[in-house]
RNA sequence: GGAGAGGUGGCAGAGCGGCUGAAUGCACUGGUCUUGAAAACCAGCAAGGAUUAAUAGUCCUUCGUGGGUUCAAAUCCCACCCUCUCCGCCA
């Protein structure tokens, strides 16, 4: 959510900054209701403070034992128009949270401006795509060679965007989250959580998935939310809550699956193991100060990067523009690994600053012994790593002519030595 | 799932129709005392919102959530949620 101070007080400003993410506000239709939100907000806080002083005076009067009638009648009748001027409120106030709720964060001004991914720009590259002297295959044909990857009888249980993995491949899924959260938790700073994996509706609203993507989750029976990412427990772990300034930064981890719809891509990324509906992921979580957050984001990205450095495999990092930012982001880096089986670089992080939308959605604050109030935390999360994709990204990177996998050097201590999958 | 108890400020805990945004204690902040600290004593100390140039003043809201009764609700009624104890079931 935005400060309702600068939607008042700066909307044209406000508007234009809205439009470079692809966000139409009505200025003038705006300005208009919020005359009016203003106008009855007033007239009904009076009517509420007149209704109670003559309330407090009927008690005076009965305690002296006056007649108290003619009083009684007086509150009836403010009571009425105050019924009037508080639906009316009620009213207004819902069609401002309406658009309010779904209204994007503000981009930061060092954000590129541009309409979609194409505009996005590569901020630094590492290593060279790995070269082969064979063809290299996909991660599909890899893990359908060799009993590894089965999505037949994943859509046997289940349905289409599903995979069974099977034998030293499933291994090696859980080693590298282990081997993700072990570098987070010993050398990062971060505190492992291990958290609920369906949460509320007030939960999905704080960190920003609610109303505007209800689309996007899968939502049980008993109203409860399957998460689709570690973001959103994590960083509603401090809803409500006031921090004090010596306890920042805080800096969470876990290991959770992931669960989304995918409802806006459909026949986009129907093989193998890119795009599922459930899927292992490491996220990175940090609430900070505010004037700490743009170093936190280059903090969280080094780290998102550093797996892929210890794993040994080529990525390279960008910016996202203002029109292919999420909607709770001011800013975003994706990582973006190497795939030698599709010849290209795919999304395996996003790192995002979300400055204080989230934290206003959730009363995120901080209390500072200078400040009078409690302030407004910033958020940011980043995936450290897609624990399935990185799986791709090995599995591809690292295969040999005859379809067996190497095992990265770090990871080889959690397979008790063993260099080669097959 | 069944039975019972309960949800009040950072924490503990009173209040059970108007004088209560809320006693008291702890914690915290400032001060007195002290070489310094502790103790003692004194003072301060909820959050959100509206208005405003204002972090000045004034006003509104909030005692789990949502409804209801009433001129007036933390206090009475109803529903729901959550926590705890016991029983049942179960990894």
């Amino acid at each position: 959510m935005l400060d309702p101070q600068i939607l008042r007080n700066d909307i044209e400003a406000t508007a234009q900054k809205l439009a470079t993410r692809g966000y139409q506000l009505d200025v003038e239709a705006w300005n208009e209701l919020e005359k009016n939100r203003k106008h009855y907000q007033i007239l009904q806080e009076q009517l509420q403070n007149h209704r109670t002083v003559k309330s407090k005076s009927i008690g005076q009067a009965k305690a002296k034992g006056e007649d108290i009638a003619p009083l009684m009648d007086e509150v009836k009748a403010i009571g009425v128009q105050l019924d009037e001027a508080k639906a009316k409120f009620e009213e207004i106030q819902k069609e401002v949270q309406k658009l309010t709720m779904y209204m994007p964060n503000l981009a930061m001004d060092d954000v590129p401006l541009g309409k979609d991914e194409e505009d996005n720009v590569e901020v630094r590259k590492w290593g060279e795509p790995t070269a082969f002297d064979f063809e290299p295959k996909d991660h599909v044909d890899l893990g359908v060679k060799n009993g590894w990857l089965n999505s037949e009888s994943a859509a046997k249980l289940s349905g289409s965007r599903f995979t069974v993995l099977s034998g030293t491949i499933a291994k090696l899924q859980r080693v590298l989250a282990q081997f993700m959260l072990d570098t987070h938790t010993s050398q990062n700073g971060y505190t492992e959580h291990y958290v609920p994996f369906l949460v509320n509706e007030a939960t999905m609203t704080g960190s920003g998935q609610l109303p505007k993507f209800a689309d996007d989750a899968f939502i049980t029976t008993d109203e409860k939310y399957l998460i689709p990412t570690a973001e959103v427990p994590l960083t509603n772990l401090y809803a409500n809550t006031i921090i004090a300034k010596r306890d920042l930064p805080v800096k969470m981890t876990a290991h959770t699956p992931c669960f989304r719809k995918e409802a806006g891509s459909y026949g986009k990324d129907t093989r193998g193991m890119i795009r599922q509906h459930q899927f292992e992921k490491v996220e990175m979580v940090q609430i900070v100060h505010p004037q700490d957050s743009n170093q936190a984001l280059e903090d969280m990205t080094a780290c998102a990067e550093g797996i892929l450095k210890a794993l040994e495999i080529p990525f390279r990092t960008i910016v996202l523009c203002t029109g292919d930012m999420g909607f709770g982001a001011a800013k975003t880096y994706d990582i973006e690994v190497w795939l030698p089986g599709e010849d290209q670089y795919r999304e395996i992080s996003s790192c995002s600053n979300c400055t204080d939308f989230q934290a206003r959605r959730m009363k995120t604050r901080y209390r500072d012994e200078n400040e009078k109030k409690p302030q407004l935390v910033h958020t940011l999360n980043g995936s450290g790593l897609a624990v399935g994709r990185c799986l791709i990204a090995v599995m591809e990177n690292y295969q040999n002519q005859d379809g067996t996998i190497r095992v990265p050097k770090v990871l080889q201590p959690y397979f008790g030595g063993l260099e080669v999958l097959n």
